[in-house]
RNA sequence: GGGCGUAUAGCUCAGUGGUAGAGCACUAUGUUGACAUCGUAGGGGUCGCAAGUUCAAUCCUUGCUACGCCCACCA
């Protein structure tokens, strides 16, 4: 793994051919993971992406900041270990496997289970995995040798371990209770796979009539009852009123006798009926709805003994009463409502809704319009129905105790804090966690059935036959959420359950996991719970995470909406570093990230810039070093330089540490273009001499390991081309080393520099306002400078010739002729224009910056003579104000004697 | 109903208890031993509104307004 070639660099940077050079020589080189057994560890678990996912721009937000926290670590000589896999996803893979064998006029069905499950592998092994080509792309630097799949055999029998063990502990259970549906897919999902959205929908009113000619105290032989499902009417097994509500307190315990289905039932009393709500009674459904399901076990029905009026497509099935009418049966539930009401109204029992039309008319409508928050599945994208089954269920909120412990004692930092209530809020009403899915791919459940009813969990089907004493079993059918599997991610991935494994000896507790937000309940916490259950310990020790990437105008991305940004035409129009480097730059701790292509152009610009000023060092002979100690140096131009290198680094670690990904880009950005290629490559041209190469050297390495963790590709190229060939590096930069410049800021040398630079830049402003060419050779008057200053001017002919354009600065006093005013620290310079300035133009000038000098130094005066500023301010502001007040007043009297004498 | 976030230059965003910055866009310009994917100079903001705390508030407190998100059983 020599270094390539350090041939003349191209004249324009073009990233496509060295991103893929580069990504497949560190590859193939096990550059990701070197060999590094006594380093200390650092260590990152991917978010297994979907094995049927294509790389959206959110995984570029997620996986760029994951990858410079990894290359960060890297070069600072950790062991550093980026787990990367995907994860098997259930139900989405099933979709995709299930959708292609239909486009072939084939179906699920046609199967047996093996035969689907095998052919969902083979789509596995064909097609799957596309993302791992496009996080390549990316540049992400992850550990490939060791991919994982969440149904790999050893995380399998991770996977089991764990249900055997919760099982045990009485965490996991089988009960038969109310669960959401999803008549698509024909499986239970978890209260999180619930999407509610806002739906237009009807408030329908009907008489319930008491049966045997009963009577309310008002002589009212009917109840009247509301509700947004008509349809559920045929599995309804009560009617409940609140137990102090007046007008129905004398049919309490009476029978109702239903319409259309002729089923009598009762009147009972529940606080859940409001008394200030439509008529202050309400059918109860209990099997199909979950605040009725409550009532009813409360007024004594068992679940078992619940009316079930839906088969798992949600079509009306006949009720175990037999009662409902034969014409429901089979019918569509949306079907089903419109019949009800129709037989309802034509039976006299609808109450209808009333309103006033223009003309104050009274008209009657069927029902009363409303908006209504429908629960849909977020994989089906269908109304989820409450349907009573049987399920497996984690008891989370026994498991949601550690995680809140550790969020609390800091074992766990959440990053940014704000998330903290977020996470306490649902951890402190966490439901139990319904685990079993009615689905073929996936992690079957190790349970098995005997005839007898009786239930044996276990790791293996023979354990099962011993523990069952050879009794005939039938295994569970259902599958494991894909969630609980992702939930062991920190630590199957290294090799649990085998605990000698060393990776998982020396990786677990990990030391970061970089995550959206929108996962934080679904994985993230879910991590916590059995990470902490399992290991003892966290499964990491920062939770940093990120907002959402939104489009351009700040609306949510979507297929849907069509304004979805694919990252991997940003790379193949700007590069991948570009885009890298903008996820950075934009990622601010608390706030989404609104894609902004031109910002994406911008970074590819400056690759650019940085191309062009390596191209200029190799063009002057200046090679990398090799060596992470600054050079020696003596001018102060070099001296200066390597002490704005110690700032910037300085001020990288403190941003990376506190996981200010934007201010860490922020900082080397301005580095580079700010200092070095506007000041420094400038303030040298012309004086290559051996130290300045050094230096350069020195700094340009020094700022391409900055800046490998975020724009890794063109930094790696960069490293090569500068190698000096007759002393080549040792390593690629992907395993260098981090700066350490053993150097410090050297104060006289920052100020003789930016003396400098305030005299070249007043220069060109000057010139640009009174309309002088920039080249303009002039010459210069400073009569009496100060030691330093002329102790500046001297050191530095050069730069006051080139940058400067002055032909000399002479010490004597100025001829009294037309002149421009030139201020540059503590120096007043004179540069007679005679016959070349307009003066009243440069009167003019003068006049407007008198004008901002006197204004602030008369602001910072009233300050000052403010007594309470300056009895109860701080000292340093007291101290800071009046050394401005010093300047700007020093300033104003300059002006204003530079104007006097242009008379 | 509860919780959270955001409101700063035309746009996208940083930031600080001592009256504001970046990138892009805009205007003018093109002398420079890399770079027009560039250089140089410049214009542009009562820091959402109101009150309070303070010597001092864009920054702290409270209220309000607007937008966004999450959670929640109103039949």
């Amino acid at each position: 793994m020599s270094a390539q070639n350090s041939a003349e660099l191209a004249k324009t940077f073009e990233p496509a051919g060295l991103e893929a050079k580069w990504y497949a020589h560190w590859e193939q080189n096990n550059l990701f993971r070197p060999d590094r057994p006594d380093a200390a560890p650092y260590t990152i678990v991917n978010p297994p992406p979907n094995v049927t996912g294509s790389l959206h721009i959110g995984h570029a937000l997620d996986n760029t900041l994951q990858d410079v926290m990894i290359r960060y670590e890297r070069l600072r000589g950790k062991d550093a270990l980026w787990v990367v896999g995907t994860d098997h996803a259930g139900i989405a893979t099933q979709m995709v496997v299930e959708r292609q064998m239909e486009a072939q006029g084939d179906k699920r069905s046609n199967y047996t289970r093996e035969a689907f499950i095998d052919k969902v592998w083979e789509w596995k092994h064909e097609s799957g995995g596309t993302i791992t080509g496009q996080l390549r792309r990316l540049g992400c630097s992850m550990d490939w040798s060791r991919e994982q799949f969440t149904m790999d055999p050893h995380f399998t029998k991770a996977v089991v371990k764990v249900f055997v063990e919760l099982h045990k502990q009485g965490l996991i259970y089988r009960d038969k209770r109310l669960v959401n549906w999803d008549p698509k897919l024909k499986t239970a999902i978890s209260d999180l796979e619930v999407e509610t959205r806002e739906t237009q929908g009807g408030f329908w009113h009907f008489k319930y009539p008491l049966a045997d000619g009963i009577k309310r105290d008002d002589g009212l032989d009917y109840i009247e009852v509301a509700t947004t499902r008509p349809e559920t009417m045929l599995a309804d097994m009560c009617v409940a009123v609140h137990p102090e509500d007046a007008r129905y307190l004398s049919v309490i315990g009476k029978e109702i006798l239903q319409p259309l289905t002729g089923r009598r039932f009762r009147v009972v009393a529940d606080e859940h009926a409001d008394p200030e709500l439509g008529s202050g009674a309400v059918k109860i459904t209990p099997g199909h709805d979950f605040n009725d399901f409550e009532v009813g076990k409360r007024a004594g029905i068992k679940a078992g003994d619940m009316l079930n009026m839906f088969d798992a497509e949600a079509k009306v099935v006949q009720t175990s009463d037999g009662l409902v009418p034969e014409e429901y049966i089979g019918m569509d539930r949306f079907d089903a409502r419109k019949l009800v009401v129709e037989q309802m109204k034509e039976a006299g029992f609808l109450i209808p809704h009333v309103t006033k039309d223009k003309e104050g008319n009274l008209v009657e409508h069927d029902f009363e319009p409303r908006t209504i928050q429908t629960p849909f599945g977020d994989r089906g994208g269908v109304v989820i129905e409450p349907w009573l089954t049987d399920q497996w269920y984690v008891d989370a909120a026994e498991l949601a105790k550690a995680p809140m412990e550790a969020v609390r004692s800091g074992a766990i930092e959440i990053v940014p804090k704000t998330w903290e209530k977020t996470f306490f809020n649902w951890m402190e009403n966490i439901q139990p966690w319904c685990v079993s899915r009615q689905l073929w791919w996936g992690h079957r459940i190790p349970a098995w059935y005997a005839e007898d009813g009786s239930i044996i969990v276990a790791e293996s089907e023979e354990e099962a036959h011993a523990l069952a004493g050879n009794k005939p079993l039938t295994r569970d059918n259902d599958v494991l959420d894909t969630w609980f599997s992702s939930a062991l991610w920190p630590f199957a991935t290294l090799g649990w359950p085998d605990t000698d494994a060393p990776l998982f000896k020396k990786h677990y507790p990990n030391d970061l996991l970089v995550s959206g937000f929108d996962i934080l309940f679904f994985w993230d916490a879910r991590m916590a719970m059995q990470g902490l259950h399992f290991m003892k310990e966290v499964p990491w020790k920062k939770l940093y995470l990120h907002g959402l990437v939104r489009a351009a105008d700040g609306a949510k991305m979507s297929k849907s909406k069509g304004n979805v940004v694919d990252p991997l035409l940003l790379i193949d129009k700007y590069g991948a570093d570009a885009l890298r480097f903008f996820m950075c730059a934009m990622e601010s701790q608390g706030r989404d990230v609104k894609m902004d292509e031109r910002r994406v152009e911008g970074y590819r610009n400056f690759a650019t810039k940085l191309w062009n000023a390596a191209r200029f060092c190799q063009s002057n002979g200046i090679t990398g070093s090799t060596s992470v100690s600054a050079p020696a140096a003596t001018s102060a131009v070099n001296k200066w330089i390597i002490g704005e290198v110690v700032e910037t680094l300085a001020a990288l670690d403190q941003a990376m540490a506190d996981l200010r990904f934007d201010a860490a880009a922020n900082t080397v950005y301005h580095f580079v273009w700010d200092q070095f290629c506007d000041w420094y490559i400038e303030l040298v041209k012309g004086n290559f001499d051996a130290e300045t190469k050094a230096v350069a050297g020195w700094v340009l390495d020094q700022i391409l390991v900055m800046l490998h963790p975020f724009m890794p590709f063109v930094t790696e190229e960069l490293w090569h081309a500068l190698s000096d060939p007759t002393h080549p590096r040792d390593d690629e930069l992907i395993v260098a080393a981090w700066p350490a410049p053993e150097a410090s800021v050297d104060a006289e040398a920052k100020r003789e520099v930016e003396w400098l630079i305030a005299l070249v830049s007043a220069l060109r402003t000057a010139k640009n306002e009174l309309g002088i060419a920039p080249g303009a050779r002039l010459e210069a008057y400073l009569p009496d400078p100060s030691p330093a200053t002329r102790a500046i001017i001297d050191a530095n002919p050069a730069v006051i010739e080139r940058l400067a354009r002055l032909t000399a600065i002479r010490f004597d006093a100025a001829p009294a002729s037309a002149a421009m005013q030139i201020g540059a620290g503590d120096a007043n310079l004179i540069v007679p224009l005679e016959g070349v300035i307009d003066i009243a133009a440069e009167k003019a000038r003068l006049e407007k910056a008198l004008v901002v000098s006197q204004k602030e130094a008369k602001s910072l005066e009233g300050r000052l003579s403010n007594a309470s500023f300056v009895e109860k301010a701080k000292p340093e502001a007291v101290e800071k104000a009046r050394a401005d007040h010093a300047m700007h007043a020093a300033e104003a009297e300059r002006l204003a004697a530079a104007l006097k004498r242009l008379g």
